[in-house]
RNA sequence: GGGGGCGUAGCUCAGCUGGUAGAGCAAGGGACUUUUAAUCCCUAGGUCGUGGGUUCGAGUCCCACCGCCCUCACCA
């Protein structure tokens, strides 16, 4: 980094020094630099549309702006592409078309946002092209963007050489989006993708709501927090790792059907799939259960995979994954059994442990599970590679599971189900345990867990208790990682990906 | 945190077994009134991630550190 913002000049590149040259000598012209405001009457794409061959070269007067992406200078004339969110134009310039505004198109830069003026015509090559009546400086560009050079083809716009290192392109995304237009389009896919799953759930009848993230007590999942101080109260608190507790406190309130669409916080590693805070999805509604929200899910998730993908079927990796309901249901414990041939509820740990080991997990790492994780580290070993397809994994161990109903048929087992996709975990929803003498239980024997070294076994929630107590009808919840599913509708194969500004370490 | 890889001009990259740096694009000057990766001529631009070490000599070899990527672990 030889350059810093706002660095002295010695150093800036000579290409940022040139840059400031120019900016001094609009300034000389009487030009501001940095205008207030243009009037544009339409966008490229628009502009665009407006031209009909039979026009000839008096087309109609349009005003565009955008920035300048391509410049080619050619003596007494020049052309430039400007790019906008819709898209680009050709502008032609003209020194005898211009007058004195031709001194400033002398002084423009690739980068600087301009606004046109002037009449759509059709070059010899055959583009439609804004012919320069009148330009406007918007903002002077100060410092080239990494852009490559870009050809404009039939198909879209080839890019030569460009921004690829991936620390700069997550560090300045600003830049990283101002030179890939396909970038900015994964964003408006999120949009999209976010628009539509509040308006499914809006016609479901579900109300949208806010819970805290700055928490007294957190729970809802298993993670280490964030952990913040309250300066007024002189007290701890933390960033919320999941919503569940609230919202379920909804529910006992009679608000029936309920979402959330916000950031959960969890203090872990980060990696491909994992970033320290993401988006998460979580809804819960009255009278259903886990059932109910596998159908819920169905329509859910294929309706936006449909709505932004065009298909419920897509081509990930080389495979086809197939969002068509009914999706397969696997149960985790027969699932396991299938493969490795044990019960993990009654099988000795000591011998899934050997499993494990035989599997390829190390001797040292097999010695330290016991219990859910246990449990955990079987289905990772033996089933979970093989979720490619949309599957719903369902009845989990109670042990895993502190805040889902004990399954109808088996008591050692929730009503859960995790979805997965591509082998990933995308949606875990529960039929809502809503005994509070069992949730007491469950959460003291989670407080076990942590007085035995368990750092994310869930806290005791005297208040979600007293809650319960009140009583909170029969219910199913479910919780999606927004980003995840972006992995899939994008294909995208890191969360920084589809995550605008991803966590990094600082610079210098 | 373990293992592997990478870090050279604004951008994309060369630089063989050590002999103190190259190209294309971008930039500056010039030519060019329908070009589009415009073209042609000329010019400038680099403490080779940082700090040590080995050596007569280090972009190149060694060590440490910083950052990023991949992978494993953690993240039910």
């Amino acid at each position: 980094m030889t350059s810093l913002p706002g660095g002295a000049s010695a150093e800036r590149s000579h290409v940022e020094e040139s840059r400031r040259a120019k900016r001094d000598a609009i300034e000389a012209l009487g030009i501001l630099p940095f205008a207030y405001r243009f009037e544009r009457s339409h966008t490229a794409l628009e502009a665009l549309a407006l031209y009909d061959d039979r026009m000839g070269e008096d087309g109609p007067l349009v005003a565009v702006a955008g920035r300048i992406a391509a410049l080619r200078s050619q003596g007494k004339t020049g052309f430039a592409h400007l790019e906008d969110s819709s898209g680009r134009i050709q502008v032609y310039f003209r020194r005898d078309a211009l007058g004195a505004l031709w001194e400033l198109v002398q002084l423009l830069d690739l980068d600087d946002h301009v606004g046109v003026s002037g009449r759509l015509f059709r070059t010899r090559t055959g583009e439609v092209t804004v012919r320069a009546e009148a330009v406007t400086l918007l903002a002077k560009s100060l410092r080239p963007l990494p852009r490559g050079k870009t050809q404009v083809a039939e198909d879209g716009v080839q890019t030569f050489g460009g921004l690829a290192d991936p620390e700069v392109r997550y560090r300045q995304r600003y830049a990283d989006l101002a030179v890939h237009p396909e970038v900015r389009e994964v964003f408006r896919l999120r949009a999209r993708a976010i628009a539509w799953l509040r308006a499914f759930l809006d016609a479901r009848g579900y109300l949208e709501v806010e819970t805290p993230i700055l928490q007294p007590l957190y729970g809802g999942a298993a993670a280490r927090p964030f952990v913040t101080h309250h300066n007024a109260l002189d007290m701890p608190l933390y960033l919320r790792i999941a919503d569940e507790l609230y919202l379920k406190r909804l529910l006992v309130g009679g608000l029936e059907r309920v979402y959330e669409i916000g950031h959960d916080f969890r203090n872990e590693g980060m990696d491909r799939t994992h970033n320290p805070e993401f988006t998460m999805l979580e809804l819960y509604e009255a009278y259903s259960d886990y059932e109910g929200m596998m159908q819920l899910c169905e329509e859910m998730v294929g309706g936006v995979v449909e709505a932004c993908c065009g298909s419920r079927r897509i081509e990930r990796d080389g495979t086809t994954l197939d969002f068509t309901a009914p999706w397969p249901r696997v149960r985790f414990v027969e699932g396991i059994r299938e493969r490795a041939g044990v019960d993990v509820r009654t099988a000795d740990e000591a011998d899934l442990r050997r499993l494990l080991v035989r599997r390829g997990v190390s001797a040292d790492e097999a010695a330290t599970f016991a219990g859910g994780k246990l449990q955990d580290e079987m289905f990772k070993a033996f089933l979970e590679p093989e979720l490619v397809q949309p599957t719903f994994l369902v009845d989990y161990p109670v042990a895993l599971s502190p805040l889902a109903k004990r399954h109808r048929d088996d008591a050692t087992l929730t009503e859960r189900f995790e979805l997965f996709v591509g082998g990933k975990e995308l949606v875990n929803a529960f039929s809502e345990l809503n005994d509070p003498d069992e949730q007491r239980r469950r959460f003291e024997d989670q407080a076990q867990q942590r007085a035995a070294g368990n750092e994310e076994a869930q806290l005791y929630d005297a208040d979600y208790i007293r809650a319960l107590e009140y009583g909170m009808p029969p219910a199913g919840g479910l919780g999606m990682g927004i980003d995840r599913l972006l992995m899939v509708i994008t294909g995208l194969p890191s969360i920084r990906d589809v995550i605008l500004f991803p966590a990094m370490r600082p610079e210098s």
